[in-house]
DNA sequence: GGTGATACATGATAAAAATCATGTTTCGAC
DNA sequence: GTCGAAACATGATTTTTATCATGTATCACC
């Protein structure tokens, strides 16, 4: 099955001015492009597996990637979700130590490669970088703690509510404005949430009785978006 | 109530050794020493609230502390802890943002305040010191994922039987080498895990009954170690 | 267009944990 | 030492969530 699959320029690539490549020069944009590789990738394939060492890392030009934890008892916890703009792996790289993530594509995406030569020179002769890769971190921190507050103290009902007004504005959402673009199966939702795929689906049948929600086979659709921020209680 | 309180220097701190300021060499020494400020805080003192904006970073030089956020209902959640030679609020300083987390100290402690301005012209010029934040946030960044999947995966009993464990190695133990020299509250305990206080009560009596452990008052002696390495099911 | 496989759905039940209630102990301030 | 507050402890009960069971819908693939 072929894809329209055009390999992305790095000078032009509008998902990047986001990214921590958002900082360099044309020089190095063009060092960039000539190093780099670019693969177009089927939803399910993955990346690289938790545990390996990283030899490059990974820019998302178009597509979203799952980046996920097994836990003793063999179960998928989905740590963090990557979407065009977003680079992943890059912490083992720069750490130079195994991926703490799996990562695996959930919708069609065409990612390019950055080998680790490559980037460590770039980081090495542009400051700039390395206060971008530092700014990276210090909010996937954040958002991790903040992510361990909700586990801990909120039920599953609001962590629901509250993951659900993430994936619209992680995916987007149709024409409407309404209905989530999410493809996630039940089932990755609630490895995202921390709870059973049961628990998941009865919660959303239960937002749709409410007149929260309306479900139409996968599709997601916020009828009462103020009804479900108060389900999730958010901060601000 | 006075307490024998001498003004650590930097040159001859062990703590440093260990922390950030490792990397720095003598003269960059020199300099830290002139500028830190350094106080005794009494356990229970707070250093910083989330949400203020920092001016300077904490540097224990004894002492512990905990590192809280606190929820939508108003309940505290304990994220991290924080020992002699770790550096607290150094996240807000590199990443120009105001705390995500509060820090009160919980075992009296001498602590050294380096202001901002000194630890940015030493980052500037010392690019051994940013490499060593990178290496901090992708730690403490890595810990939090693994804090993650065991609030969304393990039961209670097992993320306080895991708890335990990591409370021998960050306290240490008395000289029977079973005993544990922590002063964490029931509640603190419970705040850590993201349960009920009532909980950790109970399951700490229940260990007990099993000949895991051994309470006497606020003490814990671990009795039974690979017992208690069973119930965390820890993964290596 | 049939046919497995997989995802979705819902009920029944059990297990885990929170909450409420009520003592007891510990400990610091006076 | 005594008093009061806070921490610790335990029982009873309810709520939340997981687990097990079973059935239906959906969808890729031959």
């Amino acid at each position: 099955m072929k894809n329209t699959f055009e390999i992305p320029h790095c000078e032009t690539c509008l998902p990047r001015l986001h990214s921590m490549f958002g900082v360099l020069s044309q020089d190095e944009l063009g060092r960039l492009q000539l190093h780099k590789g670019c693969n177009f990738h089927r939803s399910g394939q993955v990346l690289f597996y938790e545990g390996d060492y990283p030899s490059g890392l990974y820019c998302i030009n178009r597509g979203k990637v799952k980046l996920t934890k097994v836990g003793e008892a063999g179960r998928e916890q989905i740590v963090r979700l990557a979407r065009e703009g977003d680079v992943v792996g890059y912490r083992a790289l720069v750490s130079g130590t195994p991926y703490e993530l799996s990562a695996t594509v959930i919708e069609d995406a065409s990612i390019c490669f950055v080998p680790r030569q490559t980037f460590h020179s770039l980081m090495n002769e542009n400051p700039a970088l390395t206060g971008r890769i530092i700014r990276q971190l210090t909010q996937d921190l954040a958002k991790a703690e903040q992510k361990q507050v909700s586990l801990s103290q909120k039920q599953v009902r609001e962590r629901l509510a509250e993951t659900l007004l993430m994936l619209t504005e992680f995916y987007g959402t149709e024409d409407d404005h309404h209905t989530l673009r999410s493809k996630l199966s039940r089932e990755d939702i609630a490895n995202y949430i921390g709870t059973a795929t049961e628990t998941v689906i009865r919660l959303l049948s239960e937002f749709s009785k409410e007149g929260i929600l309306l479900l139409e086979g996968k599709k997601i659709k916020i009828v009462n978006l103020p009804a479900l921020r108060d389900a999730a209680r958010l901060p601000d």
